[in-house]
RNA sequence: GCGGGCAUGGCGGAAUUGGUAGACGCGCUGGAUUUAGGUUCCAGUGACGAAAGUUGUGGGGGUUCGAGUCCCUCUGCCCGCACCA
């Protein structure tokens, strides 16, 4: 027995300088053995990790040291997602520079990672506000430019009058800046676009393809590319007046420049069920007719007014004001519909105008309950007789048959949905309208380009110089990086890179002249769409990537991270992984072969009296079950037990890593992060499981020294037989290894554990044993404890390099090939089957494992408890499903 | 509203993918060691039952020799998207 604990404290920063001095985690390029490119989502600088970051590093180390062991040359990196608005914030607040601010941050950030015995790389750190990795995005930000993968168009942006800001979505709380407090406005700027839209099809396409991506990510890709097939159809706008004068009177008045109103429609069989057409408030047909109808003007306003607050949005009841103007129905020119505007039509999806057919379009339904427009159903279910079907409030939008719809121009009358839309489609696609089809078959994505600029200092400059005679003009390559300045001030709203007073004053790369930077800098999802890319050369300064290393490689075999990634992120690096193939920066379209999202660390809130939180540390719990209770340490007064929340400062439920690093080491914290949860999902942080972790740290550490003892008497040579007690002692390790090995790949860390605990506890047992062990039995305890030690260092890395030493191994346990397993130890010779009656167990037998079906049906009919259950009868039938189990049937 | 997922002891969760339900851990109960223990070790722990046994994977129904697993249906939670034409 050993009595000394085992010190992580010691141990640990001293296994990690081990590490560090012999550089066993640098990753060589051109290693020629297979690669394995594990990637966690890199951080945010904030200044301390938190248990998220604990738990999503310790899975992909795993898997990194696993793979590692299994003779892959491993890529392992982290950087630093360092731009972005909390370093200003700190500007502001704290008047502290925010480069200094942020390099601080990774400083303290990184020495707590170290803490943690990651087995990175981190000669290939960067952090994205490094020039040296900017100037490579800004060279990229040219090369998509001039790929045609970049536009500057207008669009809409959240702005805050008081500090002269964009705000995102989420900075703007009930309509109003979450900082200044400020009623936000909407404002069309200038900005730049990556197309991402020129690959939806093949960005929807591809995800199939990503067979080890979550089902749930992949599907919420898809919807959020949203694709619709249908048809766009011009309704003729009518008119009125006699002479062509008064229609052209009409016309200024009413129409604007319109002739026709051009729709969207995914179901254009349902044409003769039309009775309205509505449009968006901010349709240019609409603000042509608001301009002569004051009262039109209002509700405009009043929708636009609403579209700020998400509450009113999701609450409001459709609201329609009819303009006056008619459409022409396509199918009859004497048949007029009202153009309305309407609350919930959108001007950013589609054409921005619809006709509504309320029999089968619920919103269209409510609308016309409301206006009294009536109802007419196309489409008839099977089930119901054409002249019973009735629509009143709800709308109905399955399959069917066509009716009511025949007149002189087109028959649908008869057809599915299906044919409808496809006769339909021809025949407007083959009817002129002013010399040009009516319809015309769309498919439209509800994805969008992606919006790039902001107006921030602390981001990536968009290399772009605006020049009075040239316009715009990209940074020639010689210039790169344009480099942020750091004498900024944050004294004034706004941008401070538009204030500083000299920075974006330059002269025209192309004529010479007078002209001005590009003050936007790029949303910092540009900066985490490439970093991937990076890490396979971050030393080349000529060139994003070095294309041949990046082949190699590419692409990340595993990437972890938080599910809150899963559209924008992904999609992202997606469409930026297809932009650097177009412009030869690397050769494969999808970044991430495999995906994996893994749960939040979740914990128990605590409520003061006074309504306040509680932090954990402020506590003390006492009682048990039902019985559980907690005071305040300070005062002992009483303090609730609330509901188990994801940790976060203003909930106070979180749990410092540091603290946890330094009271139990950091084998017992990542130990415990794999333990108990499927990684997908929660983890609940719990003071006793942390302690079940650390028990068991110590149990392996006092069995492997036990072990080491025997080992010292164990033959040198693998003895030629085995006792069946040692032969037991090498099964359940060979087991416990075969299974290991592949739950990790599969990143099934919690059934791994318990595999290692079950053989844990095997091993522990035959430690027990009284007595001196024989020879065979001491190689055997000596190869389990071997075993043991490897089967969890890629968990409790530092343990194990321990623990290897007192086993008298040679070398590093992180350097160590996984052990092989033997496989014949795998297969039992006898098998243990249940045997059941009806399906319920009545017992079990013992046979040889290559014994035949009759045997087995013999001993199972012969079982004492078998006869009974059958009473006396003959069985009907025998079921033996080998190495599984024996059914009779009586 | 639409889409998806989940439901197993007091708790977190396993279950070789249709084959002995509850592995492993936490908690709890009893015992031993200890001056003491928030240490360690041993035993027990789904429910009912003295036992044999019965029953048991949210409810109901079905397929099957056999269902936690497949199908239908209901209920309850969770997540994503949201007036997408």
């Amino acid at each position: 027995m050993t009595n000394e604990r085992y010190n992580a404290r010691e141990t640990e920063p001293r296994w990690q300088r081990v590490w560090d001095d012999k550089a066993i985690f640098a990753t060589k390029n051109d290693d020629p053995r297979p690669k394995y490119y594990v990637l966690e989502m890199f951080p945010y600088p904030s200044g301390r990790i938190h248990m998220g970051h604990v738990r999503n590093y310790t899975m992909g180390d795993v898997l990194a040291r696993l793979k590692r062991a299994k003779g892959f040359n491993v890529l392992h990196p982290m950087g630093w997602d360092a731009f972005g608005l909390p370093a200003e914030n700190a500007a502001i607040e704290r008047k502290v520079a925010p480069k200094a601010w942020t390099y601080e941050n990774i400083a303290s950030m990184k020495k707590q990672l170290q803490t943690m015995g990651l087995s990175l790389d981190w000669a290939r750190e960067f952090a994205t506000c490094d020039p040296s990795y900017y100037k490579h995005q800004q060279k990229m930000f040219t090369d998509f430019l001039a790929a045609g993968l970049v536009e500057r168009k207008k669009s809409k942006v959240n702005w805050d009058p008081v500090d002269h800001t964009v705000l995102a979505n989420e900075q703007v709380i009930d309509g109003r800046g979450w900082r200044s407090g400020a009623v936000v406005e909407q404002r069309e700027l200038t900005q730049w676009f990556f197309k991402i839209t020129k690959y939806s099809q093949d960005l929807l396409d591809a995800l199939e393809k990503l067979d080890r991506w979550p089902e749930k990510v992949r599907l919420m890709q898809h919807n959020w590319i949203g694709r619709s097939e249908g048809l766009l159809v011009r309704f003729e706008l009518a008119t009125q007046g006699d002479t062509p004068a008064e229609i052209e009177t009409y016309r200024n008045l009413f129409l604007g420049d319109f002739r026709d109103l051009k729709i969207f429609t995914t179901r254009p069989d349902t044409l003769f069920g039309a009775k309205f057409m509505a449009i968006a408030a901010d349709h240019p047909l609409a603000i042509a007719a608001a301009q002569t109808n004051p009262k039109l003007a209002e509700f405009i306003a009043d929708v636009k007014r609403q579209g700020t607050a998400q509450e009113v949005i999701d609450t409001a009841e459709k609201q329609g004001f009819d303009t006056g103007i008619k459409a022409v129905h396509p199918f009859d020119p004497t048949w007029k519909l009202p153009v309305y505007v309407a609350n919930f039509v959108l001007m950013e999806y589609g054409t921005g105008a619809i006709f509504g057919c309320p029999a089968h379009d619920q919103r269209d339904l409510d609308f016309v309950n409301k206006y009294g427009l009536g109802n007419t159903p196309v489409v008839c279910p099977p089930d119901i007789a054409p002249e019973d079907f009735r629509i009143s409030d709800v709308a109905y939008d399955g399959d069917g048959r066509m009716i009511n719809s025949r007149n002189a121009f087109i028959a649908l009358d008869g057809l599915t949905p299906e044919q409808a839309k496809e006769l339909v489609a021809k025949k407007l696609a083959s009817t002129l309208l002013d010399d040009a089809p009516v319809g015309e078959r769309q498919v439209n994505f509800r994805l969008r380009d992606w919006g790039i600029s902001r107006q921030r200092y602390w981001g990536c400059p968009i290399p772009i110089i605006h020049c009075e005679t040239c316009d715009v003009v990209p940074v020639p390559e010689k210039d790169l990086p344009v480099v942020l300045p750091d004498d900024v001030t944050f004294d004034k709203p706004g941008n401070a890179l538009d204030h500083h007073p000299t920075w974006k004053h330059v002269t025209c790369p192309q004529c010479g002249g007078k002209a001005r930077r590009e003050t936007d800098t790029m949303d910092t999802f540009v900066d985490s769409s490439w970093y991937f890319a990076r890490f396979t050369d971050p030393w080349n300064t000529q060139a994003p990537t070095t294309r041949a290393v990046a082949d190699r490689m590419m692409p990340v075999d595993q990437y972890i991270g938080g599910v809150e990634h899963a559209i924008l992120h992904l999609l992202y690096s997606r469409f930026f992984t297809r932009a650097m193939k177009a412009t030869g920066h690397v050769s494969l379209d999808e970044p991430f072969a495999g995906m994996f999202t893994q749960g939040m660390v979740v914990h128990e809130t605590y409520k003061k009296q006074d309504g306040t939180f509680a932090s954990p540390a402020e506590i003390n719990i006492t009682g048990d079950g039902t019985t559980r209770s907690a005071t305040l340490l300070t005062d002992g007064s009483p303090v609730e037990i609330g509901s188990i929340e994801k940790m976060s400062k203003s909930k106070r439920n979180t749990v410092d890593p540091d603290d946890i690093i330094g009271t139990y080491g950091a084998d017992t914290a990542r130990w415990f992060m794999l333990s108990d949860s499927p990684p997908d999902r929660d983890v609940i942080w719990s003071e006793e499981g942390v302690k079940g972790a650390s028990r068991f740290v110590q149990r392996l550490w006092r069995m492997v020294n036990d072990a080491a003892a025997h080992g010292k008497n164990a033959p040198t040579a693998k003895p030629a037989a085995f006792s069946p007690e040692a032969l037991a002692i090498r099964k359940a390790a060979h087991g416990a290894l075969d299974k290991v090995s592949n739950g990790v790949e599969k990143l099934q860390f919690n059934v791994c554990l318990a595999y290692i605990r079950e053989f844990a506890n095997t091993f522990g047992e035959a430690l027990a044993k009284p007595g001196t062990p024989s020879p065979d039995m001491c190689w055997a305890l000596n190869e389990a404890a071997v075993i043991l030690v490897q089967l969890f260092a890629p968990m409790m890395p530092h343990l194990a390099e321990q623990c290897w030493t007192v086993l008298g191994q040679q070398g590093l346990v992180s350097e160590a090939s996984w052990p092989q397993v033997e496989a014949d130890l795998l297969v039992e010779d006898s098998i243990t089957l249940p045997v059941q009656v009806n399906g319920k167990k009545r017992g079990e037998v013992t046979v040889s494992r290559e014994a035949p079906g009759s045997e087995i049906e013999a001993a199972a009919l012969a079982l004492d408890a078998v006869k009974q259950a059958l009473g006396g009868k003959p069985p009907k039938k025998i079921i033996v499903v080998p190495q599984r189990i024996v059914n009779v049937v009586g």
